[in-house]
Order: C-alpha cells, then structure tokens, then sequence
DNA sequence: TCTTTGAGTTCCCTCAAGGAACTCCGACTG
DNA sequence: CAGTCGGAGTTCCTTGAGGGAACTCAAAGA
C-alpha cells in the first residue's frame, strides 16, 4: 500500500487507486482474467514475493474485486473475479491499447483481442456512453458533479 | 518505483504500469490535465512529498508523457501533456467510470463529463473500434500476437 | 541590498517489498 | 499407520522507497 491513503480523496481515480494502485495488483487480476486463478500459479507465473502476493490478495479480496472460492475439501482455494471485478478489466484493457501503441515496438502487440460480436481482430476505443462518438480527453469538459466537497 | 522491473514483461499492462503504475502518477497526471501544471500547485494540491513528486515528474518527462517548459526567464517550468500523455488520459476516463460506479456512493460523482459532440453529460464506454459495438473483457477471445515471446 | 518565490535537494526515519525458510493440514503411498 | 507431498500461506531479515521538514539556488522586485 502506498504510504498515504488515497481513499478519502473526493476523486474517483484517487478511489481507484486505492483498490488496484499497489505494485502487482492488475497484473494478478490479468493472470486472474486468463485462467491463473491459484496462489501457486499466480506466484509462479508473476514471480512476486508470497508475502506480498498474500497481502494483494487479501486486499482485492476486501475491496469485492476477487472471491475467495474453496476448490477442494483440502485447504485450497481459487480466485475469482466478481462483478466489480470484472468491470476493472476495462481498465486493464485500455492500458493494452495504450501500450500497445506506444510502448510494443517493433514486434508488435504481444496479445491481440477478437471480438465476439463482429469477430474480428480489434482493439478497445472509448466511446460516449450516451451518443456512441469518440470520447477522449479533449473531447470533454470537466464540471462539478453531486459527490463534489461543499466549497 | 516499484522494487521489480515490470517493464521487460512481455505485457503490455506490465509496461504501461512501468510508465504510470507508480504511486501519485495517476493523480499527477489528473492534476497536468486539469490545469495544475507548476511543480508548487502539484505539491499543494497532492500534500505529495517534494522529493517523490520530482522523481515522478522526471520519470513521466523521461517516458515522454509530459514535457517540462519553461514559462519565464527565471528558471520556472511547468509540465504539460504530450500526445502519448494525453492518450493517456483515456486510462484516467475509465478509472474514473469504475470509480464512479462501484466507489462513489451515496454522494454520487466528484466530477461529470459533458460531451462536446453531444453535449450532454455522460460517461465513457469501450467500444469495438472496429465494429462500434461495446466491448469489454467477456465480449472478446484473447490471442497471441506478433510480439508474443516465442515458445 | 534584502526579500520573495518557484523549483527543487538533502537528510533522517519509518514502513513496504523482496526473498528465503518455515508452518500447517488434508490427501496419497507403501 | 507413518511418512511424504503439495497447496497455501507465515515469519523473519534486509534493503530501499515514501513522508516530511529543512536547506539551497537563482532571478526578479522593492
């Protein structure tokens, strides 16, 4: 966790952050996605520090992103995304089309995405929820909504 | 930074959090977007450590997100977004959906977005850039692309 | 000349991350 | 039934990043 708590900042990103901005965090929940839903393969495969991957864990656990699941009579558990969760892959798949254009390089994506509804090879783009246009930064102006601190 | 080098991973996410995956870049970011561009202005307004909050600035200026400018004789510098760094914007947009979502509460949003193109207030969704249809995690198949590591 | 102001540096202290070894417990093996 | 295995953590030690306050530096203004 990060020395200073960022979830008492009256901004949705600062709240974010609080839930998945540790080092580590959305890599486990990528490794979650694709099927490395146990605490072995997660360590293995991320090469992070038991400890830490315990702690990450037990904070996605907190936080409603993951769910604790027994898979076995034994002590053994899985992991798996919840709602909440699954909405936060929006995020993880929005850092792939950033760094697949800016950060791949010359061999390319490392992983390319099909889309079920038209099948094809595609990447995610931010579009109004509303009209369905492009929505990016400069395509927005920023006001006060109901959740802003009393001045 | 984070004690392990994420930005070897062959992942795009894993490289995209070697550029903002820092604690406080995010919120730097946010404050660049929104006008706060002086290193005293970030300082206040974050209650960030001078110390951490130029080692970000310089790693966010070395990566190419934000160049420093000066905007006077004296040595005076202020940061602004690059075109890599306003794309990165998008990743802000999203973090700030979820957060708005699933964090807000009872207050409801700190902050709305009206939509040039439509003026109206709304939110960003994924869509397809292809087809134009939505598209987050359950909506697409994952495969291997040209910068896969080999087998 | 003295003061102010923006933009950092420096220094010290604490706590989180890395890493390896250790524990716990039900299930298989002979 | 004793011994072993394997998943899932704990414990402990060391290093280094983050917090915070004080200090520096250079140009402009009084």
């Amino acid at each position: 966790m990060q020395r200073t708590d960022f979830s008492r900042m009256v901004c949705s990103i600062a709240r974010t952050l609080d839930v998945i901005g540790e080092p580590w965090s959305p890599l486990i929940l990528r490794d979650v996605w694709v099927g490395m839903t146990r605490f072995e393969q997660l360590q293995a495969d991320l090469g992070i520090s038991r400890k830490v991957l315990t702690e990450r864990l037990n904070h996605l656990v907190e936080q409603g992103v993951l769910e604790r699941r027994p898979y076995d009579r034994r002590p053994r558990h899985e992991y798996v995304l919840t709602e909440k969760g699954t909405d936060l892959l929006d995020l993880l798949m929005v850092m792939t089309t950033w760094g697949d254009k800016w950060l791949a390089g010359e061999p390319g994506p490392p992983i390319l995405y099909r889309h079920h509804a038209c099948g094809e090879i595609s990447t995610a783009d931010l579009r109004c929820a509303g009209c369905g246009a492009p929505m990016h930064a400069p395509d927005i102006d920023l006001l006060p909504g109901p959740g802003a601190a009393a001045a």
